[in-house]
DNA sequence: CCTACCGATCGGTAGG
DNA sequence: CCTACCGATCGGTAGG
């Protein structure tokens, strides 16, 4: 009892700012209004300025806290495997999973291309690239079949790939009548994991 | 002369659309005013009405015209390769020119999904669907070794590799202090043709 | 195609 | 944390 000090204050601005995420995502920054916010949080407009500054300043925290390059960072830090074709299947479908669960999350990534023009992405990037270079250290260490490559464009490849996946997936999604069978996720990563790896020599020249 | 009749209002109307589309890519549609896109194009807001009913309207526009599927689809149906290798290298070649003559249309794309949830994907769709099927199609009878996945799903891959080139690409223009050699397209094709193509056999079972 | 205007809604704040 | 309000700006239109 005691222990929960400030956390009223801090429940209510976790509720702003899943409230701010919902709303951003559906409508995009600017199409969307701290009355909006303030009414999917339950709170008056007035009440959002005991937690933030300003829309931006909401902005900029849903972002920092819900850029999917941010939560699946520690997905790919946990990620698990003895080879470089089980330990990309599990990061793979960590990645999966993690945006099954909020597909949501990829319109913060776009907003924030488009509506921010990127503003946030160096300081995104900064608590970011160390974790992300670790699991490509990792990635190209294990083969020695792996095509030469530095282990970041290995990354970028990887990521590449999946972002492109749940992208066209968005995509298709909202299309009707398209075939039945348009991949899986499983097709990319072994076009992935094979793509990476060097053609045997199967020849003598 | 004689023949620019309606000269006048369709240049007003692509002036419009050239106006609309760049204040759409650089704030997004909520993030443009109808005041912004007519001094763009050097119009009252009124004159506007006169070719959109309205502002929604100038969007729909905008995104049939500017959307980079829709641009990227012609540049698939004139590429030429005699070869899977050759084809796959020429429309990649296409799709990356397109992309870097107007990097904005990028935005159209996220524009679509987020502030549109998609809304015109159907339409879009109308047109480019037989169009890229008929690349499919090209591209996946040009080699026996390919993997067994339909064609769609092939195509599915193509483009998400090269939407992942450009989208990463974005990201890391606006992050100083990067590694300076974090790969190009080149290294992208290889990885996507090695991967689309089945090891080879090398032993007898 | 422009000027001048409409009601509505915006982000934000004063005061309690 | 809410009520009631601020000036500014929004999309759109009437009238010429």
């Amino acid at each position: 009892m005691m222990e929960q000090k400030s956390n009223k204050g801090q429940q209510t601005r976790e509720l702003l700012l899943e409230a701010a995420l919902q709303q951003f995502a559906a409508n995009g920054y600017h199409g969307t209004s701290m009355r909006q916010i303030a009414e999917t949080a339950n709170l008056a407009v007035g009440g959002i300025y005991n937690h933030f500054a300003s829309k931006e300043e909401i902005l900029k925290a849903v972002i920092l806290q819900y850029h999917p390059l941010n939560v699946i960072a520690p997905e790919l830090a946990d990620a698990q495997g003895a080879s470089f074709e089980s330990l990309t299947r599990d990061a793979a479908q960590r990645f999966y999973a993690a945006i099954k669960a909020r597909p949501i999350l990829l319109n913060i990534f776009f907003i924030e291309l488009v509506e921010c023009k990127g503003a946030h992405l160096p300081e995104l990037f900064e608590s970011l690239l160390p974790r992300v270079s670790l699991f490509a250290q990792r990635l190209v260490t294990l083969d020695p079949r792996l095509r030469p490559l530095p282990p970041l464009v290995v990354m970028r490849i990887f990521l590449s790939m999946l972002m492109g996946f749940f992208i066209t997936e968005t995509l298709f999604a909202q299309i009707p009548g398209l075939p039945q069978q348009m991949g899986n996720l499983d097709d990319f990563v072994e076009v992935l994991m094979r793509g990476l790896l060097l053609p045997e020599q199967s020849g003598k020249e």
